[in-house]
DNA sequence: TCCCGCTTGTGAAAACGTTCACCTGCCCGC
DNA sequence: GCGGGCAGGTGAACGTTTTCACAAGCGGGA
């Protein structure tokens, strides 16, 4: 995308966000150390690639052991940014929005709505989560987000992605199913139903009349 | 993930989706041919990748000329399955699952909600889009649905998944923050926004503190 | 203390995806 | 009908990501 460093792999990334995942369950679980084969047996990836993986970063396991649960959780946390909070602005009061502010995992990890922008008189005004829905012109007042949200309908998208940008963001995550130009430093990343949705029509029709092969075979 | 035939890369098929995308738009315009570059500018990839892309399905373009805009349209349709019409069914009828029926753009692609679940006494009953949410106990019931959306928290993400399967769904996508298992033959897709979010974090923190580029630089 | 089984870390190889470069074909103007 | 410019199709080159395979290191037991 736009990244000013492209050091590390997307894929190696959205790996390291999964083996958190896991990581944070077996935390909660009590066990203390896990394998590579183990981590990799609750994803669909090689033990060989969580090793690889991992090795970008420094050497965290120990040989004949496996990886300390906290230890790995600690680093790949502090890999991850996520040793820090982050103040994110929210553009779109809409159902998308709300699922946001809703979902209390967003705020565990350490991302915290400052700023809510909508551009209908009647969502403007009303709270939702704990912030009071501002309207869309204020948003060049916003000060101090480091990320915007992109929640609103296709249309209005890239306006305010240029909003955001004038507003000081550095990453911006879009949910609208458009793409973005946003200037060099920029990070965009993009949620993309429609594309999943399509990824999965094409998988079926490609597969249609054929019988469904057993697990195994 | 599981899919049976693998012939095309996931990179292709996505892009096929933005292509599309594109090509809808210049249709609107009433552009009639469209040369690869121009596919590509709109894009951030190559004209030698669209090319490329479409070639693994046939010859589409007339060289010198370009691609014509409507039959190409035409093709791609097809290629993704968007031919025809999707039966889906949704369970969790929160915020994200009224997002995905608020939204016109999915009926417009061919996916119908023909069946929404959810385990919340307060919304079984009510009427969502144009369907009435039924108790999830009913899911099992469900007959004709090709494709389910689990849209539900993390914690019942599994078992719903189990019993859309049993429902005889053959792709399912995944609103949930967790890797699903299912059996050979069921394709699976995920959203998964707190990975998003973590990516981002990761490739700010990775600039902090870094003068942002200006653009062109 | 030494051996053995286990698991990491990592170069090397293989697989995969993207880009390049060029040939081919087409339209248009003369 | 002929030549020039344009643009698609495509094998080959290139770069990146994944997998392989094995040496190195660790703990435990005799």
């Amino acid at each position: 995308m736009t990244d000013p460093m492209k050091r590390f792999s997307e894929s190696t990334i959205r790996r390291l966000s999964h083996y958190y995942r896991v990581l944070e369950e077996v935390h909660a679980e009590g066990q203390r150390m896990i394998s590579s084969h183990l981590l990799a047996e609750r994803e669909d990836i090689t033990s060989a690639q969580v090793r690889k993986d991992l090795s970008y970063f420094g050497s965290f396991g120990r040989r004949g052991l496996g990886y300390n649960v906290e230890h790995l959780r600690t680093e790949i946390r502090a890999i991850l940014g996520l040793d820090r909070r982050w103040r994110v602005a929210l553009v779109g009061a809409g159902h998308i929005g709300a699922a946001l502010l809703a979902y209390r995992g967003f705020r565990d990890q350490g991302f915290d709505v400052v700023a809510v922008f909508d551009s209908s008189p009647e969502r403007i005004g009303k709270t939702l989560g704990d912030v009071v829905v501002q309207d869309i012109a204020k948003l060049p007042e916003c000060e101090g987000a480091e990320m915007g949200v992109i929640a609103t309908p296709v249309r209005a998208a890239q306006e305010v992605a240029d909003m955001l940008v004038a507003a000081g963001v550095r990453g911006i995550l879009n949910f609208a199913p458009r793409k973005l130009r946003v200037p060099e430093g920029i990070t965009l990343r993009n949620v993309d139903m429609t594309m999943e949705f399509e990824s999965l029509s094409f998988v079926l029709s490609q597969t249609r009349g054929k019988p469904r092969r057993r697990a195994g075979e």
